[in-house]
DNA sequence: CGTGAAGTTGATGCTTCTCAAGCGAAGTGG
DNA sequence: CCACTTCGCTTGAGAAGCATCAACTTCACG
């Protein structure tokens, strides 16, 4: 945890940030919400730096308080496969949940605010709060669907189809800036083609194309006014899926 | 429903069905065995019989009592995608925890006893087993990780890596029949494609390969002698994993 | 046997990856 | 404030991988 070096301390209650709907708190007593913020750590992360390495012991749960982070798995010749995105009130590391080590690694994408707590703890308040585990099960449920989703989506789209289904997905997790409706993260060709398992090139290709047809604007990496509709139909052209 | 016209009852005692490490029953107290004992309802299959219908409404829990599944959702240009494989003591329907709809369909690849559990009865049995809930999380959060998994290796993997990786996957979770060392399930060679997102005649050929390299033997749908040492090196030949 | 379903094999062409060169923006040091 | 450097993006050519399709073979089952 060398690299930690230029990690800053924040100061945030907890009774503050379960407006973010944070996971852990929402469904814990009172009793139990002020001992997590005794025991908790918050640290300013800096853009670029990484959180969770794939493959340490597992030893804390981490909650984005503010910022952006990208999860990933190291993958095939020498590429990465980004798995998910987060943002403000997800959860880091519950991949890491009963394990040993963590199967995934975490960066943050901006500077970001995240709060801190011990696996035990963590065990503690799970225990002890009974609709949480329920609630994280149900939790754990969602990302499964999703997980599968997406496997089933990567194994069998084009790479046109994979541009436009993953541009709506971060369009529904992440979401856009009301102000200008460009997409609320900022990510390189290079991090695009790892979240679809292709190549950087075709990215941009990809971008230019819709660009052209006028389903989206290009300002350098911000990428925004998608055309949903338009989107979605690509995605989905040749699909006969039941979406319930 | 109309197509359970040739299901048949069987009859089991759920204290019985624990030595199968039944998921549902092996964290509930004594009276909740007999409560679900009293209201479950058993089924038995025959090869081929879709048991679960993407799309339609939620409404039970289904557990394997011996037999096995293949659970997919439907796919791009009429292909369908094996997500799961499922065997004696497995759950069929968990994907649809607290969802509306079914989000795969699940069928029997062989004749199959198939117990069935109301989703209210479920639900009772967990809220009031404390343990169960806690369990279920962690197995949920196995499966992600799982997924995960094949995720990446769908998106990244050549054939000839996802050929290896699939076979070994089925080892590890189907397992072998002991007799003859053969893989213990049949599986057409457009099942496998469809568990790989590739081309049926891309199995046959990379099959004859493996089987030409000495890695494994075949005999009609059968598969047997896997090299494992000889695959692993196949499937991660480019990895830069940690495997944890 | 006869019929149909499933498996194999090969030819063809499209899709996608790899690699490399050119370009542009952003940051650095003078 | 300007040249220099660096990094990431773009674009294109060539190669490889893979899907599609069709013809043929084998197998299962009546």
């Amino acid at each position: 945890m060398k690299s930690r070096a230029f990690e800053r301390e924040f100061d945030i209650r907890c009774s503050g940030c379960m407006s973010l709907h944070c996971s852990l708190l929402k469904h814990c007593s009172s009793e139990w919400v002020s001992f997590i913020d005794q025991h908790k750590t918050c640290l300013l992360y800096k853009k670029g730096q990484q959180v969770i390495y794939e493959g340490m012991p597992v030893d804390n749960m981490y909650f984005i308080q503010s910022g952006k982070a990208k999860i990933y798995k190291k993958g095939v010749t020498n590429r990465e496969q980004i798995i998910r995105l987060a943002k403000d009130g997800d959860i880091l590391g519950h991949r890491g949940f009963h394990k040993k080590h963590y199967p995934i690694s975490a960066s943050v994408l901006e500077d970001s605010r995240i709060c801190i707590i011990a696996i035990q703890n963590f065990e503690k308040a799970i225990q002890s709060n009974k609709s949480l585990a329920y609630d994280l099960m149900v939790f754990y449920a969602d990302e499964l669907n999703r997980a599968e989703d997406r496997a089933r989506n990567l194994a069998q789209m084009t790479v046109r189809e994979k541009v436009a289904d993953t541009l709506l997905w971060i369009y529904e997790t992440i979401g856009v800036d009301v102000k200008n409706d460009y997409l609320d993260i900022i990510l390189s060709r290079q991090e695009l083609a790892d979240i679809m398992g292709i190549a950087k090139g075709q990215v941009s290709k990809c971008l230019n194309d819709f660009h052209a047809e006028k389903y989206l604007t290009i300002e350098g990496k911000r990428i925004g006014g998608l055309d949903i509709d338009a989107l979605t139909s690509i995605a989905q052209a040749n699909y006969s899926i039941y979406t319930g």
